[in-house]
DNA sequence: CATTCTCTGTCAATATACTTTCATACTAAT
DNA sequence: ATTAGTATGAAAGTATATTGACAGAGAATG
């Protein structure tokens, strides 16, 4: 048995550079939902990934197997080692390695730190928050700390591309005025604070609200100062066996909010996905592909 | 569908007394090896078995399958409830919300692509990247696309608070030329690049390789072109319920990194932490609270 | 001991599953 | 633009899986 030794998961991962396009929708059936997709016949596999059934035969031979059956069998006997194997891990994240590994606390973490998140979620302030940021008819101003300025670039990007009039407010805190300075009643103020809590974002947030404007605010699940301006205010979870906090439940809101902006405001949000392509298309700076 | 609802199992036991010596031959065959025995073809399991194939056939029948296909199936969706389920299930997210509340659709894909990304990770791979980005003698560069460019900023606020030498390269790419100039062979690029693929990172990966330097690629679930220049590459699903994919599985890796490298480089980390803790403390800049 | 009933395997028929071949569409490079 | 190379799916061919029909073996009963 020359197969032996090697999970179908690292012979996809070995080859993933010298897969095809389909090859590759195969390979993502495959993983979604692995292996019960595998296990099905060649033909309802291909179906799945919408491919055609040699597609399917080529592929496993690339991987390294004789022909579909070999395949399936290799597939089955990860099933016999996994399900009748020790006691069954809760998420198979690294599976080969130990519980004990950095990328298993962590992930246990992060997990943790996503349903805390969702859980003290309030829907209607959510919902809140998505009206107001889906009023293109008002600027929205996004604005973050030392380290969430990364989040407020990465805010900033996707408003841009599904609204119009969004603006990123860099963290040099000096050019702040100048935008306080325009702001108008109804308009959009979206800061990120986590600890270390900054005092200028605070005074930013007292500014804003001063001049009635709506401040959505991203925090950490103690709570920034600026709590007590803010119109809405979500709390994000961000332990992890480290020195820092983690921001990644900060980030999965921050992606919630956007795509229930972007599902709100469709199909305008449509439109400037289109026009977008086409200009992307037309400066031949991007390669595109499926 | 009648089927529903019972696993084979349970089947199995509800049918216990009606069943024949040699049906129960092929039931003790299948619990001892559940399910994967009964996952290969009518015939293996049969001889598995030492029975003839139709009565492998008859007694699916009696188990109330119409062929063995339909059992074949069964048991495929045991396989995918088994090995997927515990991951699938919804911490309960936002409870008062309606299931398909987009905040619940969300949760779910970020929960599924989380475990995707981890499950789908080379530990040898991740160690020898968390070793490189440790390499405090040799520089780090950091460089994005136009929506990881966030990404990268976040890796260099961090990588920049746990070890010296770390450049960020702007997400400008006429200024690239000068960066590789000086590059060293041993030193490390963290490039993120997801769709669509940016031909100027693709180019950049290669320059950089050329001269010796090691690149470690976190990208998305197809991979970035530069997967075949990169010494490491990191597949990070981004699978959500709207029109662009998500970057939470790369952040939630990059912060995995993050925190390795700086389990593997304390104390060193921990002394710049305390400095840097001062620094803060006399320029006042930012409020300290706990 | 014969008879009947049930169980089981052999064999053939049929339906799938799997593979190979080939024409077309696409991509990338000149 | 043209061309070489690659990727893909349609279709035909081949192998295998699945099922149905039948007959022999074994146990229970009269």
């Amino acid at each position: 048995m020359p197969n032996s030794g090697k999970t179908v998961r690292e012979r996809i991962r070995e080859h993933s550079d010298s897969l095809t396009t389909s090859e590759r929708k195969l390979c993502a059936v495959l993983l979604a939902n692995y292996p019960a997709a595998g296990l099905a016949s060649i033909t309802k596999f291909a179906q799945d990934a919408r491919v055609s059934t040699p597609t399917a035969a080529r592929m496993v031979q690339k991987l390294g197997f004789k022909g579909f059956p070999q395949f399936h069998q290799a597939l089955r006997q990860e099933v016999e080692a996994k399900v009748s194997g020790p006691t069954q891990r809760r998420a198979n994240w690294a599976a080969e390695s130990p519980d004990d590994h950095i990328i298993n606390r962590f992930g246990d973490a992060v997990m943790g730190n996503l349903s805390q998140t969702f859980a003290n979620l309030d829907s209607a302030n959510f919902e809140a928050a998505v009206r107001q940021l889906a009023a293109t008819e008002h600027q929205l101003y996004v604005v973050g700390g030392r380290i969430t300025r990364a989040l407020a670039d990465y805010a900033f990007t996707h408003f841009q591309t599904i609204r119009p009039n969004v603006t990123h407010m860099t963290s040099s805190s000096a050019t702040w005025p100048h935008y306080v300075l325009d702001m108008k009643p109804g308009e959009t103020l979206l800061m990120f604070d986590v600890r270390r809590y900054e005092t200028n974002l605070h005074r930013l947030a007292g500014l804003a609200a001063d001049r009635g404007v709506k401040v959505i605010l991203l925090t950490d699940q103690w709570g920034s100062p600026a709590t007590r301006i803010a119109t809405q205010t979500f709390h994000c979870w961000g332990e992890v066996p480290s020195a820092w906090d983690s921001n990644i439940a900060t980030m999965m809101l921050l992606e919630a909010l956007i795509a229930a902006t972007q599902e709100q405001s469709w199909p305008q949000t449509k439109d400037r996905y289109d026009r977008l392509d086409d200009l992307f298309d037309m400066t031949r700076l991007f390669r595109k592909s499926t």
